[in-house]
DNA sequence: CAAACCTTGACACAATCGTGGTAACGTTGG
DNA sequence: CCAACGTTACCACGATTGTGTCAAGGTTTG
């Protein structure tokens, strides 16, 4: 009884049940299932929601942003694309460091020649 | 004459007059401007424009995921946060080979410290 | 000067995001 | 068994995105 059911785990983590699901959709928190198909939230899950609740509410991001990063540090193409047309532009004439950023899970397409 | 007005710089980029304005409004492209007001698009602006455009076309994203992908680029702050969240969670139950995490590592705080 | 540009601001509209409900139906536990 | 809870699938609704159009007014140029 490790696992929170979708309501215990709204009510420690602040969202609502529906959001719960909404949030599963975007696919930034999966949860695990029973077997009968009931919704596990286990303590990585809880931690998960809480910071991610934070993180949204510390800056003036969506679940939307969050998805895009999720996305974009999983799909190195992608990635890839977008740095090279932001270092291509200072999209503020303010100094921005060359984009670093974005390299989180950066040589990718590496990891993927030796894994197959 | 090396830069164009909007409704030139609309015909060669494929966007409308309208969509340059609001493109502008996301950041993402901002033309300078004539004594009097007028935009003016030039050869940089016209070719980021142009594969602005192809980005949008070739992976399924918005302006407004790319003006987040811009956002995160340039505030560090911001930037650590969506990292840090988004390295607690394999997104994807895909296995993620820790070490590779941990190589990253590494070089991050460096990246940091002269980025401010 | 008048036609042909440009500007900002507004109205409009479909699609999506972020939320909340409710209905219909399966599961769990006392 | 049945109350309490879970599931999916909808309806709803304000806010934002992405787009077009139009109005009222300044600018450029033949």
């Amino acid at each position: 009884m490790e696992a929170l059911t979708i309501h215990e785990a709204a009510e420690t983590t602040g969202w609502s049940a529906r959001m719960l699901r909404y949030v599963e959709r975007t696919g930034l928190v999966t949860p695990g299932r029973s077997a009968s198909g009931y919704r596990l939230y286990g303590p990585p899950e809880l931690q998960r929601l809480r910071t991610l609740k934070e993180l949204l509410g510390r800056f003036d991001v969506g679940l939307s942003d969050v998805a895009f990063a999720a996305r974009i540090a999983s799909d190195g193409e992608l990635r890839m694309a977008v740095e090279d047309w932001l270092r291509a532009q200072p999209s503020r004439p303010e100094h921005v460091e060359p984009a670093d950023w974005l390299r989180f899970e950066q040589d990718k397409h590496q990891r993927l020649l030796t894994a197959a």
